[in-house]
DNA sequence: CTTGACGTTTACGTAAACGTCAACTTTCCT
DNA sequence: AGGAAAGTTGACGTTTACGTAAACGTCAAG
C-alpha cells in the first residue's frame, strides 16, 4: 500500500523540485501541510495539490493564478462558478501562449535567414547582395 | 533630406520606446551618443545602433549579448572573427527558441484539451468519463 | 558521545529590463 | 523676462520564482 503521508523531501524528490520551493509555495499560501511539532507532514491530498501546482506552472500560469484556481477548487459546492474562473484563465493563458508562439515563430524565421546570410558571408559568398546591417 | 541628428525623444517616438529606455541602454554601454552640453545628440549611426538593439531584443537576445555582437561589429578589421561570434549566438538562440516553441506547443495542446473538458463539464456532458483533477 | 542527515526559521540576494519619482538645469517661445 | 517644455542625473521600486546563508533543533546510527 502506498504511503499516506510524506515528508518534504519525499515530495521534493518525487517531483524534482527543491524543498525550498515547496516551502515557498507554502509561503504563498498554495499548500498548508499538517505539522508534527515543527516538521511538515504532507497528506495525499497535499501531494495532489502540489501536483496541480506544478502542472499549472508547466502551463505557464503565475503562482497567484494557480492559487486562485486551487482555492476555488476545494469548496463543497462545486456549483460551476469556480470552474468558470478556471476555464476563463485557461482561455486567457491559451491566447497568451498562442501570441508567444507567433512571436517565437517570427523570431525563428528571422534568425534562420540571418544565420543563413552569415554563413554565406563567412564562406565568401557575396553574390546575394545582402547587407549585414 | 532626412535629418542627420536626432534628439532622444525623436528616437523614442520613432521606435516606440521611452526615452528612459534609451538612456538605460546607454547606461549598459549599448549606445554612446554625442553631447551638446548635457543634451544627447544621436547620429544616423546611433539610430542604426538602436535599431539593431531593438531587433536583437525582438529576437530574444539579452542586452549583454546584444552589446557583444554590436561591439564586435564595429572594428575596422572585419576579419570574420566577429561574425563567427554573432553566428554562434544566433544558432544558440535559435535552439533556445525551438525549445521554447516545443514547450509552448505542448502547453497549448494540454490547455486546449483542458478547456475542452471544462466546457463539456460546464455544459453537463459527463459522458466522456474525464476526471477534472 | 559524536557524526551526519534532515529539518526549522528569518532574512537578504538574484536576474532582467526597465518604470517611477524627485530635484534640478537648460532651452524655447512669446 | 519668465514660464512652460524638455532634458539630465541619481536612486529606489517592480515583478517572479525561487537561491542562499546563518544559526540552530532533532533524531537515528555507530
Amino acid at each position: 500500500m502506498d504511503k499516506n503521508t510524506y515528508s518534504i523531501t519525499d515530495l521534493a524528490e518525487e517531483f524534482q523540485v527543491t524543498s525550498r520551493t515547496i516551502r515557498f509555495y507554502e509561503d504563498k499560501g498554495l499548500i498548508l501541510p499538517e505539522r508534527d511539532g515543527l516538521t511538515r507532514v504532507y497528506s495525499r491530498s497535499d501531494r495532489a495539490r502540489l501536483k496541480l501546482i506544478l502542472r499549472g506552472r508547466r502551463l505557464g500560469f503565475s503562482l497567484q493564478d494557480i492559487k486562485k484556481m486551487i482555492d476555488l477548487y476545494n469548496p463543497k459546492e462545486e456549483s460551476g462558478e469556480q470552474l468558470k474562473f478556471t476555464l476563463q484563465k485557461c482561455e486567457e493563458q491559451l491566447e497568451k501562449l498562442m501570441g508567444q508562439r507567433k512571436d517565437i515563430n517570427e523570431a525563428i524565421e528571422e534568425l534562420e535567414s540571418t544565420v543563413s546570410d552569415l554563413s554565406d558571408y563567412l564562406n565568401g559568398d557575396t553574390s546575394s547582395g545582402k547587407k549585414l546591417a
